[in-house]
DNA sequence: CGCGTCTTTGAAGAGAATCAAGTAACGTGG
DNA sequence: CCACGTTACTTGATTCTCTTCAAAGACGCG
């Protein structure tokens, strides 16, 4: 359908937003030239800094957090191969959060240069990236929505259809997703990992999920999307988002 | 300090990101050449929709909200003077949420070509708009925490805080400010109207806020942002975040 | 093997939801 | 002018979800 056009994983996310020329193609061919790899649990950006560079994910899995006063950790977002992890530092300077990685990582570093040029000499990149961060605002409109109005177990349903659909729309996927751990879950669905424990364990009873080695596969994307009551037009990726996989 | 240009409540807020061209602020005046009057709760936009054109609030209050299959509503965003509702239509497409006032307003309506032009050929305002879709996103990373980490009185204290501090960045107000029911602070919340009405008159009690015909006003803001560990940094407005009014 | 990290389970208690009534303020029509 | 309906606010009692504290089991690793 949408048919990704190359192997380079940010082109293929941004594609989900319009077609492409092959010029553009070729420029982030460059972006994505240089990548480097990083453990797991490590800070790519701190809170108060003002970084030079922005930093786009190849695979792994890297997290926006906050650290609370009283020492807790809040994960406000995820970012999966095919994200830009900090757009915001190109424009908004200081950064208001801290970007660490979840898993082993390859990255890219991207200058602000490059930033400012593909932002305004690439028209349709630069839709593309508008596109992306606008995407990432309904992702975070509908967390917003998960942690205030479902309980706990409709909640980790729901993140785990989430991520499903995005990992779908940049790599077809084989099998497990999700390499967290208790706390880390916790700490993105803003309850005690204690909770998460019960309530991820409830949903194996229930044969919603299966977890081998702390990683969680969906055996049945329908019956979990009814349960975590999950519409993933918020995604904006077409049918990507809808087909079971 | 951050002196802004003259009476326009678009450019006033944009200024926030970095100083215009006068032309840009002509531009910027024959944007909001033509406001409309509305009357609280009625939608702009409803969800699925494909609307031509982008709301601006020029004054009062809007809200983008969610409805779940249980019938609650999730209110996720407020919009407040010099806000634009929905950039996103002019990229995304068909519409994830509804967007409806919470108080009479007067508005601008924006044609997506009109959109399509200052993203083109106004490259200050592009980046402005660009800076204030990126601050949109800041606020709902706040508002994820603190949702999610934050008893309901700090939070509805936060809400407070920062509703004070947007509305001062365009507008030195004087006063009282959220016109608001407490079911409608309840559904910003996500907590329950008559939780809602304990946490407020909890507040009133510590003498935290005061309440006249459902306006609410901060008497001492230095004591509530403490109370509420509210850190403006995230709205990216420079002094005038902090400063206390 | 021992150590740390992660997971599992139990019991007690806090915060918020829900259900249920009752009160106050306001506009409308008789 | 008052009875009435509507809407918002207030309060109490009960229930539920989740937290916190505590301890024990599992797993991988030097």
């Amino acid at each position: 359908m949408t048919h990704t056009p190359n192997e380079n994983v940010l082109a293929r996310k941004l594609w989900n937003a319009g077609p492409l020329d092959p010029e553009d193609l070729r420029r982030l061919d460059q972006v994505i030239a240089d990548p480097f790899e990083l453990d797991a649990r490590e800070d790519l950006i701190q809170h108060g800094e003002d970084p030079q560079n922005v930093h786009l994910v190849l695979s792994g899995m890297v997290c926006r957090y906050k650290v609370l006063p009283n020492g807790k950790r809040a994960i406000v977002a995820l970012m999966l191969p095919g994200d830009i992890c900090d757009l915001h530092v190109a424009i908004l300077g200081r950064m208001d959060h801290s970007i660490g990685t979840l898993t082993d990582c390859r990255l890219v570093k991207i200058s602000r240069r490059t930033i400012d040029d593909l932002l305004d000499n690439h028209p349709r990149i630069r839709r593309a990236l508008f596109w992306s961060t606008l995407v990432d605002e309904a992702i975070l409109r509908e967390w917003l929505v998960n942690m205030g109005r479902r309980r706990a177990d409709q909640q980790m349903a729901h993140l785990f259809c989430e991520v499903h659909a995005r990992l779908n729309a940049v790599d077809r996927m084989h099998g497990a997703l999700l390499p967290l751990t208790q706390e880390e879950l916790a700490d993105i669905l803003g309850i005690s990992s204690v909770h998460a424990q019960r309530v991820l364990s409830g949903l194996r009873k229930k044969e919603l999920v299966t977890v081998q080695d702390s990683r969680v596969a969906l055996p049945d994307i329908r019956r979990i999307r009814e349960f975590a009551q999950f519409e993933g037009d918020y995604l904006h990726l077409g049918e990507a988002a809808d087909s079971g996989d």
